[in-house]
Order: structure tokens, then sequence, then C-alpha cells
DNA sequence: CGATGATGAGAACGGTCATTCTCACTGGTG
DNA sequence: CACCAGTGAGAATGACCGTTCTCATCATCG
């Protein structure tokens, strides 16, 4: 699109699945890059050659997760009709996510907790990703006409829900969340069904 | 208390403190067994005779913290006024635990992120912390007079706002959750001061 | 005192890890 | 054809890990 932006290097991104797949549902330290190899079916030498440490190449998964999830998330929420329903969308999402097979957690809470405390460019990267998805969920929030304090709420609801139906391994947390958003907006401006002004 | 329990070996207790000391901190697989036994100042023979894997010793510190944080709430909550102020007193002891200097979030998502998926003893302790937690949010909130559907609600915004302090480092989603949960409470029983009839 | 069984301190072991290196080979260029 | 920069496949390297073993020391009890 732009014309600043590079075409993607295809190995590079078949590279990065096979990260994403792999540590994503074993964990960064229990893969080792002897697995990694196998699962890519690349070089190790190549690997090397577009990652200089597996650590680079941890964060490079969780960027590219990120932008994907952002995107998807937006795109979704876009499609559903604008004010409550919007918000209402981001759970729906979530439930969705949820009900995928190999669904393991937060991929970056997951990293957060292994390497957080001993990695500090993966900690800055959960960080980042955290920030921005709790901006992405205040601003639909407040796009769809309410305050940025429920947007926050809204964003520890939809944490709580993908850290519940990671370990009890259901997506009825989703289904909660999602009444507890609505109820909350409800509570803020009772008797509203149409976009009413932003911000 | 009671005849059938031990007395608890203070050594055993002592090397649990160091374990949950370095495991928490700094996550389990970037601490060999050698500087928990620096932490600890004990003989790595005498750990082994105690613990027979370093497994065993990761699920042993996980079930004396749950214990421990599930009696802590249990009094925490319990000291509050009966009704809606106990549950606003589950998001009160939340604050201070965020405020701890060496929190560092939640330490059975920590170790699911980190060996959930290849330590199955591992992963059923971390099932059976957030059931129990989760039990635990719901009998307070249902205790107070309220569905245990809002209970299973205030839970997710525990989980959410551990996750989000966590990673934001500050203490604030503990405030957040709290103003939600009053909303979500006084929006099913509204007007509402002393406790009502329980159950 | 002398014998015995347990203890502390740390070395040793077998395995695995991330990373680097070797080397035979390939495809493109003079 | 001769040359050579770069490649694929996997071995080598050096560090570290969890666990076990050695052995000098010590307390206990006859």
């Amino acid at each position: 699109m732009t014309s600043v932006e590079e075409a993607p290097d295809p190995i590079r991104e078949h590279l990065l699945d096979a990260a994403e797949q792999v540590f994503y549902s074993r964990g960064v330290q229990a893969v080792g890059m002897d697995r990694l190899r196998t699962a890519a079916n690349l070089p190790l030498r190549r690997i090397y050659q577009l990652f200089p440490s597996k650590d680079e190449l941890v964060v490079a998964f969780l960027r590219r997760r990120h932008l994907r999830m952002m995107a998807s998330i937006t795109e979704f929420a876009g499609k559903a009709d604008e004010g409550a329903a919007q918000v209402s969308a981001i759970f729906t999402w979530l439930h969705k996510w949820f009900c995928e097979p190999d669904f393991r957690g937060c991929p970056w809470m997951n990293v957060f907790g292994e390497l957080g405390a001993t990695n500090p460019a993966v900690a800055a990267e959960v960080h980042h990703h955290q920030r921005e998805f709790r901006k992405l969920l205040s601003g639909i929030t407040v796009d769809a006409g309410y305050s940025r304090e429920t947007g926050n709420v809204i964003h520890l609801l939809a944490e709580g829900a993908v850290s519940t139906a990671a370990v009890q391994r259901t997506a009825a947390p989703a289904t909660e969340a999602r009444r507890a958003a609505e109820i909350l907006i409800a509570a803020e401006k009772p008797g509203k069904k149409r976009s009413g002004s932003a911000r």
C-alpha cells in the first residue's frame, strides 16, 4: 500500500508462523531452536540470519501477532451496529478466539510469566501490547458513546475472560463478560439504542 | 488445631519461602537449583530429600501460596460490614497486594504460561487454584446477597485487574475494578445498604 | 572410647540448549 | 570452463541444567 513499507519477506513470514505456533502452544523455553528448525523446515543458518537471537524472534512473533489481533478486533467491531453493539462485539470476538482448538490464553501474558522478569525487551513488548489493547477497547467504548473509565473496565473484563478461559478451558467467560459489559454501559446511559454524539 | 495435621517442618517451610521468592520473582526455569540452594542456604541434598524433583517443589509452592491467599482474602472480607462492602473489600485486598514492592502478577498465571503446556501436574494445580479462587469470590458475592453470575463477573474483574496491574506496574486497576463491581451490584439490587437474607 | 548412620558441601554426570562453524555444493558470472 | 559468494545440512562448542554421588565430618548410643 504505502511506498515506505517493504514487501514482506515470505520466508521470514513463514518462520514467524512456525515460531508463533510452537512458542504459543508449548512456551518459549520449552522449545529448542532445533524443534523450531524442524517446525519451520528451514536451516538453522537461515533462522539466525533472519533473527540474530531467539529473544529477537520472540519479540518479533509477539509484535506481528499484536498487529494481527488489533486489526482483527478493529475490523470485527467495525462491522457491528454503531453504539453499544460495538462494545458487545469485542466479547463476541473473544468468544470466537476462545473456541479455537489451539487457544491457550494470552500469548503476551504467557510470555510475560516466563520471561518478563529476566528479559527487558520481552517485558517492554508485552507492556506495549497491553497498553495498545487497552487503548483499543477504550477507544471502541468511547466511540460508542461511553466514558473512558467504562472503557478501561471493558478491558479488565476482557483480560479476565482470557485468563479464565485459558485455565478453565471453556469459552463461557466471554459470555459472562459480555453480559457484565452490557449492564455497565446500560447503567451509564440508560435507554439508548442508536449512536449518540461521540466524544 | 486438628489432631490429623502434622506440625509443619520448619525447614520445609523455609525452603518453600525461598522457592516462592525466587520462582515468583524470576520465573521457574530462569532459576536453577543452585540458585535456589543459595537462596534457601540449604544443601542440595536436603532439598531433594524434601522434594524429589523441582517440579514437585513448584507444585508445593503454588499450593501453599494458594492456601495463604484464600485464607487472607477470607479473613479480610470477613472484617468488612456485611453485604456489598464485603465485595468491595475483595478489591481493597487486591489493591494492597498490587502495592507490594515485589508484586509481579498472578503466580499461577505466570507459571501457567511457562509450564502449563508441558507439565500436567502444574497445569492441574493452576486449574485448581483458579477454580477455588473463583468459588471464593462468587461465594462472597452470593453471601452478600447477589447472584452467582455477578460473583463470576467479580472474579473476571479480579483476574483482569491482576494481569493489568502486573504488566502496567500500577495498582489503579484494583480501583477501576472496584468501581465496576459496585456499579454491577447496585444495578442488580438498587437501593440496598445492610445485609439482606443471604442465599 | 568406638562404631554407625546421617549430614553438609560441593564435585561429577548425562543431557540439552543457543549459537557458531565446517564443508560439500550450487547457481550465476567472467 | 574457472571462479566464487552464498547455501543447506548438520556437527561442534561451550555453557548450564536437574539430579546423583563422594567423602570428610558429626552426633548418637553401646
